[in-house]
DNA sequence: TCTATATACAAAATTTTCTTAGGTATAATA
DNA sequence: TATTATACCTAAGAAAATTTTGTATATAGA
């Protein structure tokens, strides 16, 4: 599964996405959520994670909030006012990015 | 234009599926037809290029000839047959990373 | 003729980004 | 009680691209 490779770029733009999809989600959750869409095929590992969520809080992107659920401690990050415009627009160029790929690579467009 | 964030990863697929679609081009060619394939969304930096090519030459995946054209020299690179091979499991690799963008991002699966 | 642009290659230093490996801790399951 | 799942994090190093700089020829324009 060498596909991890070409996920260099593009972390925070997923996290972004999923994040404007979410409210609000915790660092361990992130990676189970990829794991679920991708059906096992990218994985994201939290050395490259949590230094991308603090990269992005400190940004001001992203707030965190604490909260002990079950006796483990987690904490949730979510965009804030300026972040929802910055994933928005962090998102659109990977989509354009994603349809300059396709080209390339002769792959169909995107239906829609 | 920021989508070259994206690139990061993905230059070795990129080169290496241009090469099968070419079989010999040279690196500033490269640029162009990049270039050209994606509106000039994407473009290549010669300094990112040109290490890139020299790795994929030092593995094995690439051979070169060199040329003279119009007084100005040229290397040309294509595909070793062991090259084929990596070149395919590359691609369609990155086809596959394509694939979890899309779904991760919401966007429809390419046709075909 | 001089200058700028396009063509064509490349190396060196730097930065960004991820991987690998490690650390802490609780809950649930076998 | 030992392992797995959950949940957070850091640090050292490697990998990969960018930036910067350099070389050189051809062509077009002023």
């Amino acid at each position: 599964m060498q596909q991890q490779t070409y996920l260099k770029g593009c972390l925070s733009a997923i996290v972004l996405q999923l994040l404007q999809d979410n409210k609000r989600m915790y660092g361990y959750e992130i990676t189970q959520r990829v794991r679920e869409i991708t059906a096992g095929e990218l994985q994201l590992t939290e050395g490259a994670l949590y230094p991308t969520l603090h990269k992005l809080e400190a940004e001001g992107v992203l707030t965190t909030e604490n909260a002990l659920v079950d006796g483990r401690n987690r904490k949730y990050y979510k965009l804030t006012e300026n972040g929802h415009q910055q994933a928005q627009s962090a998102v659109s160029e990977l989509a354009d990015f994603v349809s300059n790929l396709q080209k390339i690579l002769h792959l169909k467009p995107s239906i829609g």
